[in-house]
Formats: structure tokens, sequence, C-alpha cells
RNA sequence: GGCGAUGUAGCUCAGAUGGUUAGAGCAUACGGCUCAUAUCCGUAGUGUCCGGGGUUCAAUUCCCUGCAUCGCCA
């Protein structure tokens, strides 16, 4: 990988936009500052059942990080001799690649550099994305804290939470999810800024202009032109940030005129304006301005929430099928005179508790069984109980606290776990020692350390803690049933 | 242990090639409107810009170091 390591660098920095975002970029060319090691792409097959056994020795298999680019490039027909086939011409020169931030380096340093060796052009560019923590935890499957996009969709719908993945997450950070903040996001931005927008704005246009798109004005004051230029700038300034991969801020870039539209409608106060005929005109042409914007937010919506613009064309009686550059336009698209009206809210408020659902670790059916109680305990019950046995690897006090010990365990995966047991053990006699933990409890708060899972342990007649643990050293993680 | 990214208002994030009063949204408080999904608009804030050192007339912004979180590697 030497040789190509000037080529690289020069390479990232001749395309800035090569890696994105720009924190990532830094990052490779930090590391492209040290000496690039060769690597090793093949595992004998005594260490490793799985992979692609190599076609010049039976021992070896060579596996994902050099294995998958040959596969990127053999599934659109790529020929080493040159006959590759049109799928890998025409898709190869403008491939981008979208990764999370753990296997940047595959793919910022060593594809290209591969692809270099090979005379195959590098993809365009590379996107690095951060992680979803739910509840400030990491999502795990041996916590049992995954969340299910169908489920999320069938609570708040497809268009919502498309809109709050883009919206909340900024593109290369980490980013929390918590069904508060769903909730929160849905209420403020998409109920009351956009709903509350059309809703507002078509309720007026039943009121006020007979329920018809009235013609446009003739001319703009200062309040009109500043929409005007906001409405239009947002289409570009949307396009920009989504090539760019910066969803959150092509989302701001939209609710900036939504909130714009929103002042407009106070600045001009329509519901004055109606009480006074010699105003008509002005009336008109405002709720014509309004009517524009809308179809203007709806124009980029379309790429985000397909639903949700398309029910508000529907509402504009707009047929034609949205296309930014066609229709970015400021104008002469909205058929004056046309009956429209909007028949219910586009996305109904959502109360704290009534939506609320817990969409971490309750599987459907355990959560029933979970209700009898009393009568014993049946066993798909205990199934759900994830017991597991751990090795801890780290252990110390909780300062001002007498009962808690915070460990650090395996189970293969290090976690942090909160036991009470300070009063039976010290820090460091434990430290070594397996235990028998429940791996998926929920995940809780103790003095400020959260806790991922419960030690257990008995207690003898003097109160005194004694640790569980196997009878015989096992593998960290594996399952105790 | 090594490399790196991140650390800015209660929360999520912007931002400045170093230079007068560091920003936005949400949350909070108060005020206003009534077209609207108890929605909308306005006003008000608060910040040792992670800690410590250094360079400088001047650093939150540059350098060093420490701490925390995350990722990669060993």
């Amino acid at each position: 990988m030497s040789r190509y390591q000037e080529w690289l660098i020069k390479h990232i920095e001749a395309n800035p936009q090569f890696i994105t975002p720009a924190r990532y970029r830094n990052e490779v060319l930090s590391f492209l500052k040290e000496p690039l090691e060769d690597l090793c792409i093949s595992r004998p097959t005594s260490r490793l059942t799985w992979g692609i056994p190599l076609p010049f020795d039976d021992n070896f298999v060579t596996y994902v990080w050099f294995d998958a680019l040959l596969n990127y490039l053999t599934g659109l027909g790529y020929d080493p001799d040159g006959e590759s086939e049109p799928l890998f011409n025409d898709f190869w020169p403008v491939a981008e690649h979208v990764i999370a931030k753990d296997i940047l380096k595959p793919h910022a340093i060593f594809w290209p550099t591969m692809l270099k060796a090979m005379g195959v052009a590098p993809y365009q560019r590379l996107h690095v994305h951060g992680y979803w923590n739910i509840n400030d935890t990491k999502m795990s499957k041996s916590i049992g804290n995954v969340v299910r996009p169908k489920d999320l969709a069938a609570d708040y719908g497809a268009d919502a939470v498309r809109y709050f993945m883009l919206r909340e997450m900024s593109f290369g950070l980490d980013a929390s999810f918590s069904p508060e903040v769903v909730i929160k996001r849905y209420n403020s931005d998409l109920a009351n800024d956009l709903g509350n927008l059309c809703s507002r704005t078509m309720a007026m246009v039943k009121k006020f202009t007979g329920g018809r798109i009235p013609e446009p004005p003739g001319s703009a004051d200062e309040l009109d032109q500043g929409l005007i230029t906001a409405s239009t700038g947002m289409i570009t300034e949307f396009e920009e940030h989504m090539a760019d991969f910066g969803f959150h801020l092509a989302m701001r870039a939209v609710w900036e005129v939504i909130g714009l539209a929103n002042r407009y409608i106070v600045e001009n106060a329509p519901w004055e304006l109606a009480k006074d005929p010699a105003r008509r005109p002005r009336l008109e042409a405002v709720i014509y301005n309004l009517l524009e914007t809308l179809r203007l937010i709806a124009l980029p919506l379309h790429a985000v929430m397909p639903a949700t613009a398309a029910r508000i064309f529907a509402v504009l009686q707009i047929e034609a099928a949205p296309d930014l550059s066609a229709q970015g336009q400021w104008g002469g698209i909205l058929r004056s005179g046309q009956d429209i009206s909007l028949r219910g809210a586009l996305f109904p408020r959502l109360d704290d508790k009534g939506k609320k659902q817990e969409t971490a670790a309750k599987g459907g059916s355990a959560k029933k069984a979970g209700d009898k109680g009393g009568q014993g305990l049946d066993f798909a019950e205990f199934q759900r109980l994830d017991l597991r046995v751990a090795q801890i690897t780290a252990a110390e006090r909780i300062p001002k606290s007498e009962r808690l010990l915070k460990l650090t365990v395996e189970v293969p995966e290090a976690r942090t776990i909160v036991a009470g047991i300070a009063a039976s053990y010290q820090p460091d006699e434990i430290i070594g020692r397996q235990v028998i933990i429940v791996a998926n409890l929920k995940p809780v708060k103790l003095m400020g350390v959260i806790s991922q899972g419960m030690v257990l342990a008995a207690k003898d007649k003097d109160g005194r803690l004694i640790l569980s643990t196997v009878s015989d050293t096992v593998q960290p993680g594996s399952k105790v049933a």
C-alpha cells in the first residue's frame, strides 16, 4: 500500500469532496502522515472457518474487507481484461459510498489503494455518518434496545420517521434516539410549523377568497419580496446541502421558509385586511403568495416526505410530477380560480402519552406474559431473561456511595455495571472473576453512572453478599440457562 | 497502550484566516394576535466557548498538556 500513499494523499487533497464531512477527511489525512504498512489479505482456514477460499492456496481464505470491494466490482460486471459490462461503465464512474464511521479506514484508504493498483478509478465520494444511540446508550442486540423502523413507521408514519432521521442527526456525528425526541420533533416541526402553516393558509383560502386560488399579484412589496427571495433561495440551498449529504442543513433550510411564512401571515394579518373591502387586492396577494410558498416548500420535501408533498400538491391541484429545476421558480404554476381545500390535519399533534410507545426491548408477546404475575413463572417469561457469564475486567468505588462499585465486565463486549457489593468486596479482589449477570435489563443511571445489567449475588445470613459464578471457567458472554 | 475525531447556552447543534455586545432551534419566563392542529408572533435572558500551561498587544479560535466521550488499531 505504501506505493500508493502519495497518490492517495494527493487525490484527497485535490478532491476536497472525496471524503465528507470534512472531519473525516482530516482524520484520513492525518492517518496518512504515518507510513502505510502493507496488510495481509488472507487468514489460515485453521483460524477462520468462513471466508472466500483463495484459488491458489486451499489453506487460506480471504474475507470481508478485501472481498467486499471485489463484489462491488464484479457485481456490476467488471472485467479485468477491459471487457466490463455496460452496467459497470455506467455506474462505477458515478458511485458514491455511504458508510458508518467505524469502517472509515477500509473505504478511505485500503480500497482506493486497491483500485489504484488495479487501474480502476476510485469512487466519486465517500460519505461517513455516525451512530444512532438509543436513550443515550449504544444500540445493541445483547442489550436488546433495538429500534425497529417498521414499528416506528407504524407509530408515527413513514414520512415523519424519514424526516426525523434526516433532521435529528447531524450527518457525521452520533445522534440520540428516543421516543420523546421523536415526539418533540414531530410536534414542533411537523405539527406546529408545517402542518399548522398549511392548515391556517387553507382555512384563510376558504374564508377569505371563496375557497379559490386568487390571481397572482401584479407587484410585490418588501415583505412579499422577502418571501419570494427566501422561497426560491431555499430550493438551491436545499439542493446544495443534499448533494453534500448535509441532510439536517437541507431540512433546516426548508424550515426557515416555513417559519418565515408563519411570520408573513402575522405581519400581513389577512383577517384585518378582510375587514376592509378596499384592501381586497392586498388580501388576495397575500393568500396567493402563501399558496405559492407552500408549493415551493412541498417541492424539496418530496424527496424526504413523499406522501406529505403529494398531499400538498393534491390540495393545490398540481398534477405535474415534482421537478425541482422545472418548478423551482416563483409563480406561473398555480391555476387561479381553482377550488381548493384541505380536510384534516397533515400531522395531528401527538400527546406525550397517547402515541408514546415503548419501542425498545419489549417483545410484544412477552409483554403479555409479564402481566399475568403471581401464578408462577411460565417458561416463555423465563426465556426473556438473558443471563450470561461476565468476566470482571475493572472495578472501582463510586465516590460518595457506600454500597456501589462500578464494574467493567466482558460479555464478551465491554459493559459497565453498577453493583451494590461495595460492603462485601474490595474492588481489586474481584477483578478477573466470572460472575453471572442479567444482560438484558433496561439500562439505569445509578449515582450518575449508567448501569447496563445486574450482577447476581447471594445474600448470606449476616447480610454479606456472595457473588454468583459458574463452576468452571467459560468463555465470557456464555449464556446461562 | 498507539492513532484520530469530538467537547460552545438546560438540550441538539452553528460559528469565527486570532480582535468591539459568541449564534440558531427546542425547552423556560413574560407579552401580543385569533386565520390556524391550545397552534402562531414578539420580548427576555443565562454561556470560566472541557481543565491547565504557552505564543501574542489580544485566544474560546494557534501550540503543548490533561480529562471526558466515540471510533480505529495493537
